[in-house]
Formats: C-alpha cells, structure tokens, sequence
DNA sequence: ACGAGAATGTAGCCTATGCTACACTTGCAC
DNA sequence: GTGCAAGTGTAGCATAGGCTACATTCTCGT
C-alpha cells in the first residue's frame, strides 16, 4: 500500500508542523521585537498575535521547556541560541514564501497573509525551488 | 497601526484556517473513498490519517455537528451536500497547488506531501496566480 | 444460526491553545 | 516616597484533537 503510507506520512507531517509552527511564529516575533525596541515583552506578542497576555505567557513557558527563550518573572523575554537559529530560519523562509508570491504575481497585503500560513508547510527542497525560481 | 494590525489579521486567519483543515481534509478524504470504494467506513478515515479509530470517531462527530457529514451508529459516513461541496473545493485547491509544485520544478513525492500543508492557506487570490501561472 | 473477528462506541486521560477574572509587581509621575 | 496604571502571574474553564482500554454491535463463513 504506496499509496497509504504516503498519505499517512503525508498527515503526519503536517501534524507535527503544526506543533513547530507557533514555536516558529513566536521566536520570529521575539526577534524582530528585540531588534526594533531593543526587548520584548509578553504584552509585545499578545498584541501582534491578538491573543490574551494569559495566553503568551503559557506559550513562553512552552517554548522555555522547549529551550528556546529564557525568561524570569516580571522580565523581558530573550532567546536562547536554539531560539535564535529558528527565529533566522523561519524568517529566511517566510521573506523567501513572500518574495516568492509577489513574483508569481500576488498582491503584497494578500502575500502577507498567505506566506504567513504557508511558511511552515514548506519543505526544504520546495524553499529551494522557490529561491531558484525567485534566482531565474 | 496599520502594519500591527496587519500582523493581527495575519495571525488571526491562520488560526482560524487551522479549525477548518482538519474538516477539509476529511471531506476530501470522505469523498475520495466514497468514489473509490462505494462507501466510507471510520476505519479507512483511521488508516489514511494514522490515527486511531476514536479520534476519528469524534472529529466525524464535530463535522455532523457542523453540516459536512451524517451518520448513524454503525454505518457508513455520508456527505452533506455542503461537504460534497468543501470536498469539491479543497479538492481543487489541492490539485492546483499539486501541479503547481511540480511545475517550479518540484519533485512529485515533495509536491505530495507539502501540497497537503499548503493548501489550506492558500487565499483565492493565490490560488488564481498559482492557475496564471500553470496555464501560462 | 451462531461464533469469531472486525468495526464501532464509550469512558477517561493527556496536551496545546484559547479565554475571563482576579491578584500581585513594577515603575513612573508627582 | 507613594500611589496608580501597566504589565505579569495565577486560578479555573472551554474546545480541539490525540491516546488506551474496554464494551458493544455487525457481518460473514461454516
């Protein structure tokens, strides 16, 4: 069954995608928040992300399991190593998806959104046809 | 804060395409085995997503509660008219994102599996570039 | 027509990700 | 140096989507 397993795994993929992509998400925003105000707080994240502060603060601690931010009570969040090697992946990837839209002719506000979601869905060898594309 | 509440648009649409994909998927799938073998059975739903039976079990429960399918105990899992249509639509989303991989120069077992991620975040807009570019 | 095995249903558990309501720190204005 | 607003933390709740273990129903071969 060649077919069945491709779809399992198929399924699969994008099941534990979905468990890296807010980690993904997160470290991409802690980032560029240090970058442009020179820290983060958890407020930062609630509001870009539209979600609760309540919320922010459950994922942190996730991603502080996880070993990709450290943080201590009533302090600003910082990344670890780990945290900032994903944060770079994930925006080379998401500028690479959004690059990639504008060219095959989306407009930017939709290309935002949709590389948004697409970003993380994108294998390593799809990123490479997209650069090569983006590279012709 | 046009460009916050860009971000908060963003995100907010990618969350709220993560509660429809499952849903998409499995009318998709629901159909496809209907075509293939006459009828669906939550077993071939477990097998083709990997997953066990009672999960499966409760997400056809959500999707009659929402009007994709309906079913008695021990029956087979029919479509609703509106899941033969989120079937005829997802189906279509896929297959464009599916020869589009492969027409960047994407390889056909990558296409497979990274169109199953894709095509849930793909706007009509994108979709209709994506189509461009194909008949193109 | 009946018994075994396959399919389905149910109970109860887990994590992730959302929320509101309320408590506590911090830091700044005065 | 105090007090209030903003920022955090905590408690407790909900839903989605996973699971195992066990109970029930169906179906088919003999």
């Amino acid at each position: 069954m060649a077919a069945a397993r491709k779809q399992q795994n198929r399924h699969s993929r994008v099941r534990s995608d979905h468990a890296t992509e807010l980690a993904e998400d997160y470290v991409e925003a802690i980032a560029e928040q240090i970058a442009e105000q020179g820290s983060c707080r958890a407020v930062d994240l609630a509001e870009q992300f539209q979600v609760s502060h309540v919320t922010v603060n459950r994922t942190i601690g996730r991603l502080q399991r996880d070993g990709f931010v450290t943080t201590e009570p009533y302090a600003p969040i910082e990344l670890t190593s780990a945290g900032s090697r994903l944060a770079r992946a994930a925006r080379r990837r998401h500028e690479i998806v959004y690059q990639f839209l504008l060219a095959i002719g989306v407009a930017e506000s939709i290309a935002e959104t949709d590389s948004e979601g697409i970003e993380h869905h994108v294998s390593p060898e799809t990123l490479a046809a997209m650069k090569d594309f983006l590279d012709r």
